[in-house]
RNA sequence: CGGGGCGUAGCGCAGUCUGGUAGCGCAUCUGCUUUGGGAGCAGAGGGUCGCGUGUUCGAAUCACGCCGCCCCGACCA
């Protein structure tokens, strides 16, 4: 992509409203544009970090063996009369009426609809286990929404539901997105921590949020040391084999929220091993039986014949404040510093002298080249100054960026830097080329 | 939902107290000069001053009502 034809509209000065730093800098990287207070439009960049968010979410769904569907936004308010929260849910839930006053809702999770769904089709055991996820957009109408994407009143969110036959199989449901959730946030760049929470309103008994720490979260939090630098299941991990043995490892340290904290046992740790931090919630996963499948009848035909309420979990990841956690985790002060695995693009080439053929040329042919092998490059071919481009392309946060002046050029040289480390490297113009279309990691 | 604050050009702000017909910086457009870390000079365009009602010869400015947004707290993926 050329900037010169991008939808890029970067700010320089930071508008009035945004306080903190990941707010800040997707405003100024021209990533979203705020429409009402908690609902975001998504531009170019930000778009492209939202999908690339997404896949991760969805391949490591899918390697734990989750079945992605898509349901509605809109829901009937009978199916949760059925499940008793069309009242309880509160006014949090936007309630809509159709032309023909019926009462809707925007969905703000989807327990009733997928249970719904899951009734109708499925009956025998031999159907199950059964995870099905999907990813979409809710709402929930925050009394106080804030922090940009972080605290929306749209937001986008993987939610899955499991059914399984009995409780012991139902916690193999949710040790598999455990780890999913593990393999899911380490693959985005993030440190997560799972912690013991609360269940809420939403019932159940066995629960965890997943943490992510940044000076920034908005929730006080305290863990063992050791978790947060423990390695996380590779991707060959096998979902059909020991489960334990990575659930128990994470569970069996101190870790939880300010509201499930007991200072005593925190305090029994060793002092270094003490670690009091913010946090931001970007998963939390429930297992809480037969609430729903009770209530809406969800059942399916046992071993013996007779009917067997099922067993149900669900497991929600914040897609779209996952990108605010991201920049929370990674910026500096000269802007966003993306993992490459969301980065927008894959680097950045910058044209120090668009209109002299000799960077011209050289660009172009890397640009080709880059873009022939299948890498996402973005090429400042602007005519504006060098400063006004570097200035621009750490803003945005390519992890890399290969830079073309007219010196280095003349000697067929090009300098290829490390946003994150600021290292830089000159190279010959087919090294560069090289260096980046082998690249695997992209 | 309690408390506080703010709505003036795309962004950041001044002007409001003390009413007289709107300004600064950045951004944008044109030209020239510049060209490796957000350039300089010259010129230009862009605003029903959040909306409504009222007071007044006259309202961005005063009064009343409404809407929107932000912050602190309580609540929450």
């Amino acid at each position: 992509m050329r900037v010169s034809r991008f939808f890029m509209p970067l700010m320089k000065e930071t508008p009035a409203e945004a306080q903190i730093v990941s707010h800040r800098l997707m405003l100024r990287a021209g990533m979203i544009r705020q429409q009402s207070a908690g609902i975001y439009s998504w531009l170019p960049l930000g778009k492209r970090v939202l999908a690339k968010i997404e896949n991760i979410v969805r391949e490591e769904q899918n390697r734990a063996g989750a079945i992605e569907v898509l349901m509605p936004t809109l829901q009937s308010a009978d199916l949760w009369r059925e499940s008793g929260r069309y009242d309880a849910y509160g006014a949090e839930m936007l309630r809509i009426t159709d032309r023909h006053e019926r009462e809707m809702l925007y969905g703000p999770t989807n327990e009733e609809m997928i249970t719904d769904i899951f009734r109708s089709s499925v009956k025998s055991y031999r159907q199950l286990p059964l995870n099905l996820y999907h990813i979409q957009w809710k709402f929930r109408d925050e009394v106080r929404p804030r922090f940009g994407v972080m605290r929306g009143r749209e937001f986008l969110m993987k939610d899955a539901y499991s059914f399984d036959l009995d409780p012991e199989k139902a916690r193999i449901a949710y040790r598999k997105m455990f780890i999913a959730y593990l393999r899911t946030f380490a693959r985005m760049g993030l440190k997560s921590v799972p912690m013991r929470a609360d269940t809420g309103p939403i019932g159940g008994d066995l629960s965890h949020e997943f943490i992510v720490l940044a000076e920034t979260g908005e929730s006080q939090v305290f863990c063992h040391r050791d978790l947060i630098e423990m390695p996380v299941p590779g991707a060959d991990f096998d979902y059909e084999g020991d489960l334990e043995g990575v659930f128990n490892q994470r569970t069996s340290l101190y870790a939880a929220t300010e509201e499930m904290h007991d200072a005593a046992a925190f305090g029994a740790l060793p002092a270094d091993k003490q670690v009091t931090a913010r946090g931001i919630e970007v998963g939390h996963i429930f297992y809480f039986g037969t609430k729903y499948s009770k209530s809406m009848g969800a059942k399916v035909a046992g071993p013996d014949g007779t009917d067997v309420t099922v067993e149900m979990g669900s497991y929600g990841i914040g897609v779209s404040r996952l990108m605010g956690a991201i920049i929370e985790a990674s910026h500096d002060d000269a802007g966003i510093v993306w993992p490459e695995s969301v980065a927008p693009f894959d680097l950045g080439l910058i044209n120090l002298k668009s209109g002299d053929s000799a960077t011209d040329g050289a660009c172009s042919k890397i640009y080709a080249a880059l873009t022939a092998a299948g890498r996402d490059v973005l090429y400042d071919d602007t005519d504006e100054r060098a400063g006004t481009k570097f200035a621009s392309m750490d803003l945005i946060g390519l992890p890399w960026q290969v830079i073309v002046g007219p010196k280095g050029v003349a000697n067929g040289e090009v300098e290829v830097k490390n946003r994150r480390s600021g290292e830089r490297e000159t190279l010959s113009v087919d090294a560069a080329i090289k260096r980046f279309a082998e690249r695997p990691s992209f």
